[in-house]
DNA sequence: GATGAATGAGTGTTCATTCAT
DNA sequence: AATGAATGAACACTCATTCAT
């Protein structure tokens, strides 16, 4: 009775409380400074919780990272299935792919922030167990997406797969980590239109840049 | 007469001493665990000086940071003439970037694992200055490079010349990044094999992924 | 039941504890060496605490210092009532705080040192608002005493009432710096007894030295 | 010939060098900053030397501190003689000398900080031979000229001759320390005027502030 | 006479963590 | 579930001092 209903708290953004509190911040604040560069006494301010309570609800600073963690993964994975991926051809299915998969790493930014910073680091405790659960489901999506292509023969069947899922998820990790810089560079057009970049993206995978010779 | 010869300490990996031991521990530390995670302490311990002596030559930590970056610069920005692209055809000076590239990346993984951490900071302060110095030479390489193919008729017109070295370089990066992970994935066959990587990359830039239809 | 009983702990110089045996710690601290010649080491030291409390409690050395300040005032300003001036005749009065004026420098050492080092400091931030607030009391009771003396034919018009409370104060002031100094000085015989240096004080005052002519 | 003639540099405020320097500078900052809040690196900084420099010349920050209290006292000493006290009447040497201690006070405002915080610490080393040194010059004048003025029977002969002394120095020096906030009582008038304040304080010296009664 | 490099002990401060309530 | 007090270890940094040149 005397305690608040939270249930609907996790809609919109109502000031959640108690260890929710605790770890939608300390989600923005890992993801913003990495692991060393948050501090839980800050987290504990911006959430108006006692520092000790951190602890009370997740035992330690690694405990709650990879509470973290785990909220991100969470919140990363159903999003593939957001939008799904259906078209008739592969070409289009590819060229789905990398528009949605563009628009989640923008939408999910803090989530990404973190997992590549974990993949930067040198742990490989958490680093395979975590950014292989994410990456790997869009990985092999990715990789049967162009298996079924092949064996349609639509795409050449000398193709790596897994070659042309890397090049589509790295040139959208680049320009996640690298659109503030390109905004500077006068050659880049695409800065601040990830549609046109995705677009531009997948027209370059499928058809190449060779001109046609005749 | 009096002064120790200190000659052969640029050659290998000997201890060099004072400012520059201080200085390459510094670099591997600060590559390693990036600016939170590295300490001071350590670094003056591993680097055989007395912690005062670090702020003797770096005035603070942000100042040791600072020339950290500064040297993994001028160690980077001209490895790229390390190799001299030379090709008749653009093609082919394409596929010899890529594989130069990536060589260079894997030469060189402290100064790379700390340009990426950068990115993901948020101070842009020194993520403009020092990202764009190293990424620009690599970009505008490239850029200019694709504009001649262009202007021979090699390239096709409707290609936009950043887009394409934004794929390039971000397969290289994302490689780079992940390459940990890929080796426990199973449609992964070039975790190991930079070469391959390269030359498979190359390949599906120049050439498209689809099947030729005639 | 659980608490332990630390009701007798304000009594004496019983060993107070937390916030408290901190605070106490430190007036005798500072005002023994000074803002810069005190240690948190030695106070968290003495005071049998982690340094780490000390911040806790107080935030910073600043902190812990301000703190001690206040708590040295309000120590001192309620002293004046201590033991209450009354006497029919101005002259008495006058008499009767110079006693008891000194006798409070005296029993109160460690505030006094503090609040007169402040007053050689640069600052003038705490300068002002402390010395003022301390300084403050005892002048303007001085001058409306005398200022009464004056209206009831007591005391020389053509006197000013704030000369005459800056020669009483220090007057007072320069014996408690002093003092130590004096008892090497053959010239002086009230070094160690305050009482006859505070009725010798008033009576020139009062009189002054000039032999009477007639 | 390559060594600059320094002699004529104390003369004016030209950039004195080397050991003149340092110790123009160390004046400064003890004297502003006491012992432990002045530190020998910025010593070194200000005075455009290396802080090696200063040990050197001086030994140690305590040798560069008693070499400083040394020059203070001789630029202190011989000033009383500069304005020499000379007037028929006891009563009038007393105003003069009123005048030109104060003023000689001003005039030497880090010399007068220095010793006043040396007598507020406990160190009592220094304090003694130091202090005692300066002050007993202006002391014993002040007797031997009352004692005069007694002889003459100018002076009351009940007036302890060391009391006198004590309330004028102790005027001054209260003056001296109090004056920035004097500056913010409404009832105090001589705040900036020094000469005001030495002529009251001899007048109710002499006479006292007693009305006559008759 | 003067400097730059180097140091050990110490500074104030922050860290993650624990505990009694 | 939540808090304030308390802690030890570590933090970045400054201190006065030394030494070779």
């Amino acid at each position: 009775m005397t305690k608040r209903l939270t249930g609907r708290d996790t809609e919109a953004s109502a000031p959640a409380q108690g260890r929710e509190a605790i770890l939608a911040v300390a989600k923005k604040q890992f993801a913003e400074y990495g692991y060393h560069g948050a501090t839980l006494s800050k987290i504990a301010t911006r959430a108006k919780v006692c520092k000790a309570n951190i602890f009370h609800h997740f035992g330690s600073k690694e405990g709650l990272y990879l509470a973290v963690l785990k909220d991100y993964c969470e919140q990363l994975s159903p999003l593939r299935g957001s939008r799904p991926i259906s078209a008739p051809t592969c070409r289009e299915q590819l060229r789905q792919f990398a528009q949605v998969h563009l628009e989640n790493m923008l939408n999910e930014q803090g989530a990404v922030q973190l997992f590549l910073r974990e993949l930067l680091a040198k742990d490989s405790l958490r680093k395979e167990i975590l950014a292989k659960g994410v990456l790997e489901d869009n990985f092999s999506s990715l990789v049967q997406m162009v298996r079924e292509g092949q064996e349609a023969g639509e795409i050449r069947p000398d193709i790596d797969p897994a070659m042309l899922a890397v090049m589509l998820l790295g040139a959208d990790v680049f320009f996640f980590m690298a659109r503030d810089v390109f905004q500077h560079f006068r050659d880049v057009h695409f800065a601040e239109a990830p549609g046109d970049y995705s677009k531009a993206l997948s027209e370059i995978l499928l058809k190449g840049c060779l001109a046609k010779r005749d």
